[in-house]
RNA sequence: GCCUCUGUAGUUCAAUGGAUAGAACGGGGGACUUCUAAGCCCUUAAUGUAGGUUCGAUUCCUACCAGAGGCACCA
């Protein structure tokens, strides 16, 4: 494991206290609170039903005897906080210790499913939110030890598919200057109609007079070519698929999974249909059909087998779904319990809608009205790391405003550049002084007590803190943490930039700033890579 | 109607029940001839409303107001 500050003080003060109190342990950078604090205090003065202030004295004096050499400073502060320096010597063995090789625990499994689009029209931007969370959450798992499956599930059936097919081949009727009428829940998106116009330039009126077995065979290619279109672009969003699920290949998974849910008594027949209805449930919130009276499959049953599949093959199961499909998430949680799969291994992430604004109004992004921006268009607007970045800046559960005006005009001001320009200033003194390729800074031929300014001390804070920052990451998921972390950490190396001079001077002293500045590349470098962003030498 | 989520500077977003509510963009001002000015420094401005719990509330509870989503033999 990597050391991490902020639950080693967490551990201090367990001990300390002997109990197993409810507090909190956090990093500061404001002026005079420390480089972390606690509220143990605060919390225990109840329990001693003494006065907080007391309670942190206290504590503070314990700490200061017990650990000489971890911190300079302990002190109480009102209302009853307790505020940790760390002494210098410290932070710089912790640095050393930091280049020694850690062993990754081996933790299985993770199964990871994100941006699953409907086939029946292009990604829009909404669905594509999805992919960066997705695929950091994918990225912070690896990281943390688990074997990662990234997937996608292709809903390539059903009644949706259905109204899909009808649309196509009334588009192609248009197209071949036939009268036709486009049912009320038909698809009328631009892309549906131009398909209609290709399945004409294909086949002209050849096939017109055989809807049954045609109809069927252009939806086949009009959704193969969707999810070809939909990889390709999420390949382009830098993430790629380990496993794609075709809904339309599970018929018989599906048909084993509701038999054993039917041997646990867990689906029931009413009106004719066949429903799953978990009991020691309170009320009919997760009850729904899985088969309808006639006799088809709805989308749930093979959500079931698919679920019901991962459950078996992963240890760690991550769903990754819009704020629209939050009413699924109990009948999923049904499905854990009824195949007895650990809730606490099941995560379900959600995140919130985008709104767009377009031309200073707000677009609905309905498919099948037709009406969405692309996430294609996004991405060729903003490019790769700065669409990343812009997903991964707010909480996931949060809807999202995205001025498509604006993220044309103004791309450039996205954080990422402001990370990336540090990253490329770093890189370019390293290079400077011949460090980048050939020749590597030796970490531990450098006399790391010579970095004695607030900057550089501030910015080894930083790289010490980032383990604990990516743990709590990949327990929440709370995203935004690591793209804020990363801003500060620029900024933090900027400072440095601004106020000192690398190259030049006391030789010593130079290699343990060159050695500094790599190390933040490199850590830079890691937290990009988890982000999924791109890492430019030079800008 | 029922359920869930969301209301924070002009705008887009942060803040495990804590200290002086943070950034970015926008607005206003400024510095610098060194390794990249996509940078730096200063300044401007906010918790929807009314109660409640608490030593302490943006956070928890209640009501209200405003917005989004879900409540199909759709996905």
């Amino acid at each position: 494991m990597e050391h991490n500050i902020r639950t080693y003080i967490e551990d201090i003060l367990r001990r300390e206290i002997g109990s197993d109190a409810s507090f909190s342990v956090e990093r500061q950078e404001m002026e005079g609170r420390g480089d972390y604090s606690s509220n143990i205090a605060l919390v225990r003065a109840k329990v001693e039903r003494r006065l907080p202030m007391a309670v942190a004295e206290d504590i503070a004096s314990r700490i200061k005897e017990k650990y000489p050499p971890i911190f300079y400073k302990v002190e109480a502060v009102a209302p009853g906080f307790l505020n940790f320096y760390l002494d210098r010597q410290y932070l710089l063995e912790i640095l050393r210790d930091n280049f020694m090789p850690h062993i990754k625990p081996k933790l299985g499994t993770a199964s990871v499913e994100y941006i699953s689009a409907n086939p029946t029209g292009p990604m829009h931007v909404g669905n594509a939110r999805s992919g960066p969370i997705g695929d950091v959450v994918a990225n912070l798992l690896a990281d943390r030890g688990y074997k990662v499956v990234r997937e996608y599930f292709h809903n390539d059936a059903g009644a949706q598919i259905g109204r899909f097919a009808d649309s196509l081949w009334h588009w192609y009727l248009i197209a071949c200057g036939q009268e036709s009428t486009l049912d009320e829940n038909g698809y009328q998106g631009q892309y549906i109609q131009e398909m209609g116009r290709a399945v004409y330039a294909k086949y002209g009126i050849k096939i017109l007079s055989k809807p049954d077995i045609y109809k069927d065979r252009i939806t086949k290619i009009a959704l193969a070519t969707m999810l070809k279109d939909n990889l390709a672009l999420a390949r382009r969003m830098g993430i790629t698929f380990d496993k794609v699920i075709a809904e339309s290949d599970l018929e018989v998974k599906t048909k084993r999974a509701l038999a054993l849910l039917n041997k646990k008594g867990l689906l029931t027949k009413k009106d004719g249909a066949v429903w799953f209805a978990p009991k020691d449930d309170n009320l009919g919130e997760r009850e729904a059909v899985v088969i309808k009276s006639d006799g088809t499959y709805v989308y749930f049953a093979n959500d079931i087998a698919y679920h019901a599949e991962k459950f078996k093959r992963a240890d760690l199961v991550v769903d990754e779904l819009g704020e629209n499909h939050e009413g699924h998430v109990p009948k999923l949680r049904a499905i854990a319990d009824a195949f007895d799969f650990p809730q606490k291994d099941f995560k379900v992430v959600v995140h919130g809608q985008v709104t767009l604004k377009k031309d200073g109004q707000v677009v609905s992004m309905a498919k099948r009205k037709g009406n969405f921006v692309m996430a294609e268009e996004l991405l060729d607007t903003v490019g790769k790391d700065a669409f990343r970045f812009f997903m991964l800046q707010y909480a996931p559960r949060s809807a999202m405003t995205f001025d498509m005006d604006l993220a044309r005009a103004k791309s450039k001001d996205n954080p990422v550049y402001y990370i990336q320009y540090a990253y490329a200033r770093a890189s370019s003194i390293l290079k400077k002084a011949g460090y980048v390729q050939r020749r590597k800074i030796n970490y531990k031929k450098v006399s790391w007590p010579l970095l004695e300014a607030d900057t550089e001390l501030a910015l080894i804070k930083m790289i010490l803190a980032l383990p604990d920052v990516i743990t709590q990451t990949s327990e929440d998921f709370q995203l935004q943490r690591m793209s804020r972390f990363a801003i500060d950490f620029a900024r933090s190396f900027t400072k440095f930039y601004e106020t000192t001079h690398v190259i030049g001077g006391q030789p010593d002293l130079e290699y343990a700033r060159l050695a500094l500045v790599s190390l933040f590349r490199d850590t830079m470098r890691r937290q990009c890579e988890l982000m999924g962003i791109s890492t430019p030498e030079s800008m």
